[in-house]
RNA sequence: GCGGAGAUUGCCGAGCCAGGACAAAGGCGAUGGAUUCAGGGUCCAUUUCCGCAGGGAUUCGGGGGUUCAAAUCCCCCUCUCCGCACCA
């Protein structure tokens, strides 16, 4: 708590200087058009993208990092010499943006305060009201963030090229999502068929997880019942059930004391319970007759299929009139409730066994939990497992012999298919939406799908991820997963923004699924605007022409310039070299991307990489409006500055692992960054020589070579400790041996800067034009040759006056002694010839073979000159050690000897 | 249930894929010291236990195995976290 204290110094100081700074170099980059990206044939290219951002709100610390570490990736592949271009646009499809802005129109008082919320962080008080009520306009929420976004992204000095934006609302953009979707279509990949969603009576919509009252802890599924068909000559009777095969068990069938109601379905009569009959005209058409009470049900006898036999009909209590049909089979000899209450009931009914399996049964399940109400489910619970995993079927004529889960789906589809059951669905838990309307299962007829179960497509996707890259790796065997288990996927909705699909204009495509191919715009979307500026429309001849290769479309040659462009523009920087996104979007928009590619496009279009980052929490806690630990991407930058928080998400955590915002955390980071400043801003050239300075050049470029390998596979965290914390430390360490910061930093000062810019771009960007040129350092590259400014040697040697040092001072505490002095003998040529003829040795050097094996795991296997290296850094080692050093060389093998990098120390 | 990730020394968190110099990086915290210093700054040292010579003992969720050698490889168990669809 006393800490915010510092940050509270800090942000008066370096922290208004550094917004002044980032404010500066933003502008400047964008006036000198530094990241605006053009073909350039002499160099490699590389795309990287990130998914483009939901215009319903601001953008918060989590959000930041993967656009962060996109242009951190970006910005180190210019460093590395490629033409990037690394593009941003804005995702406004679907319902949310809608929906609230209805809410708002409706006045709903949360959602007033939530946008209340986000424009108090932007706006002047006086403004907040006008603008809420412009928000009741759709579009303008969408327009209102996407410029706010904007500014954000431009205020952490993201290195995005602008001039490609558009959003999945525009209507040229929408073209290439028609031209998508009519490939697909071509491909046999999109159906139509009969879908069951959660939908609300009350407000005549489906409902998602958000829409549900504690939807996101209690999660609600659709469960799909067998309603199998009870015969009797005057109505039928649907019994639900999720175990269809025991059918050949059925004794009787139970039904509640409530209300029943007659219905009309393809000119048949069936009864149901009255609360089933409003759920099933939500997903068959059905017509209504009438009420009956549960008597005209009971006083009558039903035909079972399959079994041919007439049963009964019992009222029990247990029977759940707003569960399925409100009508239930009873097996007593494989359903604990059934056999309780036909027992309970003193009922005479001839107990038939249809599962075999071993050790466990009805019976002997309700003796050890005993007779009693309260265990009842349970034991269920415990039978029906074990039945379905071990049991065999057995009295159930042609299926006798089936495994319970075979027999399972086998008697469900024959029941449909012969007419004899139809499927109901249910939820599997009572459900009311946050206003508190019930929710049901309702089926959406001509529901139009894109069919991603296609064994081709699948296998070809397979193939893609076999050659892309991944980061981290084990997210390939879980990308492939999710294509294995991807089947037909609902792609258009009745209402929300965006494209109207283009063989059936009643439905919108669904938000995710125009959104699979949509970097294809950021390569040429600019020139295609031309034409459909023109026309109103991008003709399928042109778009095959750009992005497949196709003949020229010669009808429109007048458009021969932007077209040619399009193309061009497109062939040079597609595919996508990386995206970088969070594993929420595995099983939906990567699986979508993926497959969406590989059905369209050509090989050499395919994505090439993924980086899958974690997420973000913020004090320990997930980022949410209720734990009030949301913090805007707009305050991060005003309170700590954008080059700090950037430098938190580099070394805050590995690219995969979670990453926590958290002052503690924080200022630890700020602390290294602020001694970093206060190098830079004490910095003068100077020029000077020495062993210390060696050994700082080569520390450094061993460093640097570090960092290269490392940020070859994304490892940023790990590079930039190697570049930035490494350094520094290296430069105390300079320090408490007395050399001078100045003139170590004069040395690597230029290839500093460089490879530091990725993360703190502003930062650089300042110093650089302060000391080096006038030049943007964003746009330097990095040689990699670095291998001949390493000098191993020195390394070793200040490595070993390290360990001797620590030596010394151990023997010091182990023996707790003072003396005054140490005497240090070094390996001599005895020492040398005995490791250099280990495997022949003779006479007198035998005696030395036990010291040597024991000390064996600590000699240095290089041999550097420690007598000189010791004189030559003899007043640091006095000064660590307050001892009076004196050094000799061995002249003599003997029982104890001094190896390499192991020499003798004696206190004295 | 299915699939995935993980359990490391006070805390956070590397290492594990490619076994050996690992008592195990780094940060935070704690302790001691330095700094013409009055204790929120910076620097140095220590931070499993034992040790009057640079050493030894015991550790990396639990158990077993492979190996000259295991935090690292194999098997079993316990526990934690994440995803499972129409929602951006």
């Amino acid at each position: 708590m006393d800490n915010s204290y510092c940050s509270c110094c800090f942000n008066n100081n370096v922290m208004d200087m550094n917004n002044n700074i980032e404010k500066k170099w933003q502008t400047e980059w964008k006036n000198n058009h530094v990241f605006e990206s053009k073909i350039d044939n002499n160099r490699p290219k590389f795309f990287v993208t990130v998914p483009w951002p939901y215009t319903n709100g601001s953008l918060h610390v989590g959000h930041g990092r993967t656009y962060t570490l996109g242009d951190i990736i970006a910005r180190y592949k210019r460093l590395e010499g490629y033409n990037v271009l690394f593009p941003m646009g804005f995702h406004e499809s679907g319902t949310p943006i809608l929906a609230f802005s209805e809410r708002l129109r409706e006045n709903d008082p949360d959602t007033i305060k939530l946008y209340r919320s986000y424009l108090e962080e932007y706006e002047e008080k006086g403004n907040i009201d006008r603008l809420i009520e412009s928000f009741k306009e759709p579009e303008n929420i969408a327009n209102y963030f996407a410029d706010k976004i904007i500014n954000d992204f431009t205020a952490l000095g993201y290195s995005i090229d602008w001039t490609r934006r558009f959003t999945s609302a525009d209507a040229d953009y929408q073209e290439i999502v028609k031209w998508q979707f009519k490939k697909l279509k071509d491909l046999n990949l999109i159906k139509q068929g009969n879908y069951p969603i959660l939908y609300s009576i009350k407000d005549e919509n489906a409902v998602g997880e958000d829409d549900i009252k504690d939807g996101d802890v209690d999660k609600v599924t659709i469960e799909e019942y067998t309603g199998l068909i009870l015969e009797n000559d005057d109505f039928n009777l649907i019994a639900a059930s999720v175990r269809p095969e025991t059918i050949f068990g059925i004794t009787n069938a139970w039904i509640s004391n409530s209300l029943y109601t007659i219905f009309e379905y393809n000119n048949k009569h069936y009864a149901v319970s009255k609360e089933a009959f409003t759920k099933l005209s939500y997903q068959y058409n059905i017509k209504f007759v009438k009420d009956i009470k549960p008597d005209e049900i009971t006083s009558r006898k039903f035909k079972v299929p399959l079994l041919n036999e007439y049963i009964d009909v019992y009222i029990a209590d247990f029977v759940d009139p707003d569960n399925a049909t409100g009508v239930v089979y009873s097996v007593p000899g494989h359903a604990i409730y059934d056999y309780y209450y036909i027992k309970k009931l003193g009922l005479k009914l001839n107990i038939k066994k249809v599962i075999a399996i071993d050790n466990i049964s009805v019976e002997k399940l309700l003796e050890r939990y005993g007779y009693e109400e309260k265990s009842l489910k349970e034991a269920t619970q415990e039978l029906y497992k074990a039945e379905y995993y071990n049991g065999i079927l057995i009295n159930s004529g042609n299926y006798s012999g089936l495994s319970v889960k075979d027999a399972r789906d086998k008697i469900k589809n024959d029941l449909i298919s012969s007419g004899k059951a139809i499927i109901v669905y249910e939820t599997s838990r009572k459900a009311v939406t946050r206003s508190g309307s019930k929710v049901i299962v309702a089926v959406i007829n001509g529901q139009w799908f894109i069919d991603y179960s296609q064994p081709w497509l699948k296998k070809k996707t397979h193939e893609m991820i076999d050659e892309m890259a991944f980061y981290p790796e084990f997210y390939r065997k879980i990308m492939a997963d999710a294509i294995d288990w991807l089947r037909e996927r609902p792609c258009a909705r009745k209402r929300g923004i965006g494209t109207r699909l283009p063989f059936d204009n009643e439905w919108v495509i669904e938000s995710l699924s125009d959104s699979t191919i949509y970097m294809v715009g950021y390569t040429n979307l600019k020139y295609l605007r031309n034409i459909y500026n023109e026309l109103g429309e991008i003709p399928d001849e042109i778009l095959n022409y750009v992005y497949l290769n196709g003949d020229f479309p010669e009808n429109y040659k007048k458009f021969r310039e932007d077209i040619q462009m399009a193309r061009n523009e497109f062939n040079y920087w597609y595919g996508v070299d990386l995206r970088i996104t969070a594993p929420p979007h595995i099983s939906n928009h990567l699986s979508f991307y993926l497959m969406n590619h590989a059905a369209i496009f050509e090989k050499d279009k395919y994505p090439k990489g993924l980086i899958i980052s974690g997420l973000v929490i913020s004090n320990g806690a997930k980022i949410s409006k209720s734990k009030g630990n949301v913090i805007s991407l707009l305050k991060i930058k005003e309170k700590y500055s954008a080059d700090i928080y950037r430098l938190f998400v580099a070394v805050g955590a590995d690219i995969s692992s979670l990453l926590d915002w958290n002052e503690k955390d924080l200022s630890a980071v700020i602390k290294r960054y602020e001694s970093f400043i206060d190098i830079m801003n004490n910095f003068e050239f100077k020029n000077d020589d020495g062993f210390i300075y060696k050994w700082f050049a080569s520390r450094f470029y061993s460093n640097l070579n570090d960092y290269f390998n490392l940020m070859a596979s994304y490892k940023i965290r790990d590079a930039y400790i190697s570049i930035f914390y490494n350094v520094l430390n290296d430069i105390k360490h300079l320090e408490l041996r007395h050399g001078d910061v100045n003139a170590a930093v004069s040395m690597i000062l230029k290839d500093w800067l460089i490879a530091l810019s990725p993360v703190i771009p502003h930062t650089c960007e300042e110093y650089w034009h302060r000391y080096i040129e006038n030049s943007f350092v964003s746009l330097k590259t990095l040689d990699k040759n670095i291998a001949n400014r390493i000098d191993n040697y020195t390394i070793e040697s200040e490595n070993y006056i390290e360990n001797l040092i620590n030596d010394i001072r151990e023997i010091k505490r182990a023996a707790k002694i003072s003396g005054s002095g140490a005497l240090i003998t070094v390996y001599g040529d005895d020492q040398e010839y005995f490791i250099k003829n280990y495997n022949n040795l003779t006479g007198k050097f035998k005696i030395a073979i036990p010291d040597y094996m024991k000390n064996k795991q600590r000699i240095m296997n290089k041999m550097i000159d420690e007598y000189a290296i010791i004189n030559e850094n003899i007043d640091y080692i006095q000064e660590m050690t307050s001892l009076k050093i004196e050094v000799n060389r061995s002249n003599k093998i003997d029982k104890k000897n001094p190896w390499p990098g192991r020499p003798l120390i004696r206190i004295i």
